[in-house]
DNA sequence: CGATGTGAAAGAATTCACAGCG
DNA sequence: CGCTGTGAATTCTTTCACATCG
């Protein structure tokens, strides 16, 4: 029988930042430790976990719970934990031994660390269903990310409200991502077009895409690109279903 | 030279083994099952890439293409030659050295080790935006999921029409999940009801979940669930972009 | 030849286990 | 004491390099 089979992404490739050759030869001198708030980098599959954390302390905070050990953070966020405290040791030391970690002040560093300080600007290009999906989806303000345009290239779509925005004509993306400070773009389109669209959102000048199209897109280096894929995930699914039901070869 | 960043999910978190089901880890019998060691499984990294090589094989029949070799299949594909070849050698020996591989052929395998050769049927719990978007969602039928019911709670919904479906009341949800012989869900519902309409599915029978919503779902060993969050994926944006936005203080 | 398939090496991520501190 | 934080051990992934065979 199977355990749990709790799987989440994350993320395999890291971000080579524009030029972000550091490491290696480094001229002299060890890194450069900021005073403030050490910038290191944190291992893909931890920044993936933490925002699972975050989530869960901030359901602890509005559940009025002020402090918790990471045994119980552990549970609520489906890890062991020993990989918790791991990660935790990557954003820095912020609990008490012999005691646990306060809600708040733990909650405070993650985001901080996550670069969730400041709101991000978001817009969606592709208004059909998953669009104002995306659009109406309440998860986004709350959690810093501001949705701040939604485009389609339909003229029957365009000027029709969602949620609260009214849709863009994709003819003027550039302008439109210009005047908002659009720093993040979500792709909810179909897969014939993904590509053609996302060389202009780069060439905007957004270095941060999310997509929902189920085809691999190319981005020049310093654009970060995430990928979703509904059919991917059931794929996936059906792998371990499949498996599941053949319990005895037999030989 | 490829400076792309691609980056796309893979399953960090594997299944927990055998019955590590999570829990206060109260250990109690270790139970060392390890009956039934399927001879051949697969690494879930692999997995997660076996689809997508699916996809791009899928794409090249459409071409017309009937031949490829692995340097050019990894490239559409977003991942190196070598791994390519290693994670086919998971499934078997399908290639011709020398050559490469059949496309149809390789397709066919892949297929069949992922356990897609027969369809699936997925029901659809929630019929909000998100909901029918994916019920709408022309990507399932071509690879093999078919969508049997969508439910949904709200009385105001039941009735209406989505696609070809018909919104089913979600109080009728066993029945109906028997009756169509629904072997995966997909939910798209609020956090606050998902984890009591992920106990009601998987009282059900049903072994296999995808899960939208915005929570940490607890589901019995056995089960098998993955989560697509879209806020952790722009969380996990946000913390690339803030990174390259901080190139290096040294001043 | 030329590209596959695969051991072996290198590199990450996770788990262990315990030192350290409140 | 109890729980955090972390080096060390373990396990999983990716990359390398080349034997292998059409």
């Amino acid at each position: 029988m199977e355990g749990i089979v709790t799987s989440l992404d994350s993320s395999p490739q890291a971000v080579q930042g524009a030029e972000n050759a550091q490491g290696t030869s480094r001229g002299h001198g060890p890194q450069p430790v900021h005073a403030t708030e050490a910038a290191k980098q944190i291992p893909p599959a931890a920044v993936a976990r933490l925002t699972i954390y975050l989530r869960a302390l901030n359901t602890l905070l509005s559940d009025g719970v002020e402090r918790v050990s990471s045994e119980s953070l552990a549970e609520a966020s489906g890890v062991s934990s020993s990989t918790l405290r791991k990660d935790l040791s990557y954003v820095g030391s912020y609990g008490t031994r012999g005691v646990g970690y306060e809600v708040q002040y733990l909650s405070r560093h993650i985001s901080a660390a996550l670069g969730l300080t400041h709101d991000w600007k978001v817009a969606i290009v592709g208004a059909g269903n998953l669009g104002k999906a995306l659009a109406r989806y309440g998860g986004f303000e709350s959690r810093g990310f501001d949705v701040v345009a939604i485009f389609d290239a339909d003229q029957m779509v365009v000027g029709n409200e969602v949620g609260w925005l009214r849709v863009s004509d994709a003819a003027d993306m550039e302008a439109v991502l210009q005047r908002t400070g659009a720093n993040m773009v979500v792709l909810a389109l179909p897969a014939t077009v993904a590509q053609a669209v996302c060389d202009r959102v780069v060439a905007a000048g957004v270095h941060s895409i999310l997509s929902f199209a189920p085809v691999m897109l190319q981005v020049p280096a310093g654009v970060n690109l995430r990928k979703v894929d509904m059919a991917t995930e059931l794929q996936i699914l059906a792998y371990h279903a499949q498996r599941a039901q053949t319990p005895d070869q037999t030989a």
